[in-house]
DNA sequence: ACCGGTCTGTCGGCTAGGCGACAGTTGCTC
DNA sequence: GAGCAACTGTCGCCTAGCCGACAGACCGGT
């Protein structure tokens, strides 16, 4: 699964550069649960998430989410609506107490013309984004419940895992009905399937945290042809 | 369906950087059914389309393609994975004969850290991508198939559509399979659907050319919500 | 310790839509 | 204008998985 690793955009922002990008913004605090900014709001910001875990999503019929992705502490959001203009379609929200860099449009477009070096960054930055929105798609189209729900698993575990001894744990405490809003399918079948590759001693779950036992074994599900009906 | 407008790369730019920016890049011509570049490919290369179609798909099963969107002339293609680095993980083919130019990588950087505003443009054809995609993403979780073509129709419209007297035409010829391919469905279910949206006078066929003759019946397929079973 | 909310586990019924099959149509090539 | 390839139209079977329902587990607040 490549082009889905993390992307930290303040580590790799040289110093002087690092500085300049946080005195042209605000910091700011969120709690667990509020929106940084909802689905039809004007763009007027670019954030640069400091702590904590944002969830990026988009409402679809009233109650169920779409969740496009998680943010981790160093990379921006809310940039791709900011730059083309017109309101946002998508929401922001707080997983956890977060710290948050709010640039405004203005600042931030001056930053990219004097700061090439911040220009490539949030090019590279969308273009992850967009990598890894492509295969989730091509996904979506092709694969099972299953092949999906271990494909989403593996791309979270690229990002968000860290090494443990002989497993990966996820350091993003997820729900099943948070997967199913990943992988396009109901809050039950996500429990089925989760269960099942737990009952095969591919992974395991530590307080709404996965544990990956078995990457191979996950992989293998993952890439089985659907010719395998 | 905001966020999908056509974006033309190449008209937006000011004269000076167009010349600057031709003269760093090699025209190329392709012909119909040609690759410009496939999966797994390294990417050394940015493309702008100067004249043509170019369709950009992953490859899912043998036989299988998930459509990710159609390219027009002025637009740049084969940029997210080379400022990422890293193998090409989509198809880029021409779907009639093209005319392309070609940027090597290392004069593309330069292009973007000495030209801001081809900084910002390409951020901005990055932007209504993932926005795009985003949408596509969305649609997919939440709509059945009748639903996800109306919409996929109009989001095509928008981009790809002229005005002719009082209806709308799309400038892309399409069959039935890439419909399918596009709105993730099946080819026998993408005949069905838009059979029956004929059938009830929302849109015709011109020779594999769309046209909408009752756009407003078309979004109120399209936003009714899903509530409705 | 109690209560309420959120999350997990599990079961059947029901249906959208995938898939194979095949005939008819269109249009390109030689 | 014959032949072939690609595309469209339509049927019917069959299954993945959606959905409602509900019981238990877990957790945080007071």
């Amino acid at each position: 699964m490549p082009g889905a690793s993390a992307f930290d955009f303040l580590a790799q922002l040289p110093g002087a550069d690092r500085a300049e990008f946080e005195s042209r913004g605000r910091r700011e605090r969120y709690a667990r649960g509020e929106f940084v900014f909802r689905t039809g709001e004007p763009s007027e910001c670019a954030y640069l998430l400091l702590d904590g875990r944002i969830k990026i999503f988009q409402m679809t019929a009233p109650g169920r989410e779409a969740i496009l992705w998680f943010c981790l502490p160093g990379e921006l959001f809310g940039l791709a609506e900011m730059v083309g203009g017109g309101g946002r379609p998508i929401n922001a929200q707080a997983c956890e107490a977060c710290d948050v860099l709010s640039v405004r449009r203005q600042e931030f477009q001056a930053l990219v013309e004097t700061h090439p070096r911040i220009a490539l960054l949030s090019m590279q930055m969308l273009a992850s984004r967009l990598r890894a929105l492509g295969e989730t798609f091509a996904n979506l189209v092709a694969d099972d419940a299953d092949t999906r729900i271990a494909k989403l698993i593996l791309r979270l575990a690229a990002v968000h895992g860290e090494r443990h001894g002989r497993d990966v744990r996820l350091g993003l405490p997820l729900t099943h009905q948070e997967i199913a809003n990943m992988a396009g399918t109901s809050r039950q079948t996500a429990t089925q399937v989760m269960n099942d590759l737990k009952r095969r001693g591919l992974l395991g779950i530590d307080g709404h945290r996965i544990r990956i036992d078995d990457a191979d074994g996950l992989w293998k599900i993952a890439l089985r042809a659907r010719t395998a009906s």
